[in-house]
DNA sequence: ATTATATATTGCAATATTACGATAATAGAG
DNA sequence: CTCTATTATCGTAATATTGCAATATATAAT
């Protein structure tokens, strides 16, 4: 056991809980914030920020990327990481349809 | 090593990921769903309906409970589990807020 | 070509999560 | 009180995640 039994729920379940999750650990929500708050992007100045390894920070881009919710530009030697947009509005609204749609029936 | 660094990140960032964690597991969302689309809502039904063992469900219910999505009513020898409305919301402010704040600087 | 810099990948150890059987706890029915 | 039904907790096995050092890869500068 320890496997999650993802073949009984269905695709749509699968997906939420797939966004729900990479967006569940908090490098991963300072990646995002710092990306936005900048205007270059480069891994290396999120090493420095963040203050995890260079390669747990390569980890995790890897894992935004895996939703689409980054896109990398290779930029020189170093690489620009940026916010797909149209993704992260997508993104937003499949959560808010899932939080709209189940709010109902409280006691 | 493998323990996550909460330490390094604010409050804010952690609590923000503590809620997309809780949210990022199907069988979590199917609760969710389940309990929104029914009137009663007791545990032995999520049992039959989603189909994990009934100790894996009750854990499930415990995560959620942990975030405050649920609050739980003892009806005479079952419970009634049921989404905390103010909670559902207060919480999709803040998950909005992020999004919201976090879509700057696009390449 | 060599060196320096930046990022990705690999391998591994530590911790966390998922799932379930067994068992405890609680409450209603008889 | 005893039995049954329902939910919670405990213990444990399997798998996943986190984090980092070491190494590989790639590009720019010299």
């Amino acid at each position: 056991m320890g496997i999650t039994k993802s073949q009984i729920f269905t695709k749509q379940q699968n997906d939420l809980a797939q966004f729900f999750k990479v967006l569940g650990h908090p490098a991963r929500v300072a990646i995002l914030q710092y990306i936005s708050e900048q205007n270059s992007c480069i891994c290396n100045d999120l090493v420095e920020e963040i203050g995890l390894a260079q390669a747990t920070i390569s980890q995790h881009l890897k894992e935004l990327k895996s939703i689409g919710l980054l896109k990398g530009e290779i930029e020189g030697k170093s690489m620009c990481y940026c916010i797909n947009i149209d993704r992260w509005n997508d993104i937003q609204n499949h959560l808010n349809s899932f939080f709209n749609n189940t709010k109902q029936n409280c006691c």
